[in-house]
DNA sequence: CTTCCATTTCTATATGTGGCGAAATATGCA
DNA sequence: TGCATATTTCGCCACATATAGAAATGGAAG
């Protein structure tokens, strides 16, 4: 119960949403997913680790980014068929439809260059 | 957008999740989810109207009582697909056990009789 | 028409949550 | 070692939300 509600209570905020979905298209850098949500990274993270203590992604470390992607598994199969309903009516939305297009073009761009330009270098 | 978002958010709750699942096994007056849940009937009604919003229950008025089922039409049948394996998962959950249990009472009990109790009166 | 009463609405309060910025942490590189 | 930097943790604030109690609502019954 304690779990589900882990996961439901996950679900119920439209940046992770969004994360969720974005991650749909294989691991996202910390810094890729501060740039499509426009959020402070501290915020992000924080949502990250919702996601993750709900067991609803993973994350690897490499080097200096850390990368999160859907869990493998799911703490049902239930679980993983409730995700992949939700996705299907959610993909169908604007705003997911922006995301993507938004995520091409962050994706496109070299990891080095979105960092410093995510943190206003010279 | 707004429409799953608010579906997710009903579902955030678990007293809402408590109701919805005891809707399972047919309407019930408001009067029996307040014994089951335990609750103020005010707090019980807003949670009521929070899950109606969002269109997960429907509500019929009969005399004094106000009945509340499950939806028939669900936004889409995702959602309806949504919910089921959601139950799926609940029901298994100590929780929902306790509560098939004292629901069961609840039910077998006089409706005017059921208020008198709850509202305390001589 | 008045009273009763199940439910809802209104008001208040306490707790939870999303957000940011600053400081801490951890990793790569010179 | 020491510096640069990606991410997380911490402290705080604003706002949302769950809850209860009081007052309002709208049928039922007399």
């Amino acid at each position: 119960m304690r779990d589900i509600m882990d996961i439901l209570k996950a679900l119920a905020d439209e940046n992770r949403l969004r994360s969720l979905c974005a991650l749909q298209g294989g691991e996202l850098c910390v810094c890729q997913l501060i740039a499509l949500l426009d959020l402070a990274p501290s915020t992000v993270s924080k949502h990250l680790t919702i996601l993750r203590a709900a067991r609803l992604v993973e994350s690897r470390k490499d080097g200096r980014w850390m990368y999160y992607r859907l869990s493998r598994e799911f703490e049902t199969p239930s679980v993983s068929k409730m995700l992949a309903l939700l996705f299907k009516d959610m993909n169908k939305t604007s705003r997911m439809v922006e995301d993507r297009k938004k995520l091409k073009r962050i994706c496109g761009e070299d990891i080095e260059k979105l960092c410093r330009r995510l943190f206003c270098k010279p």
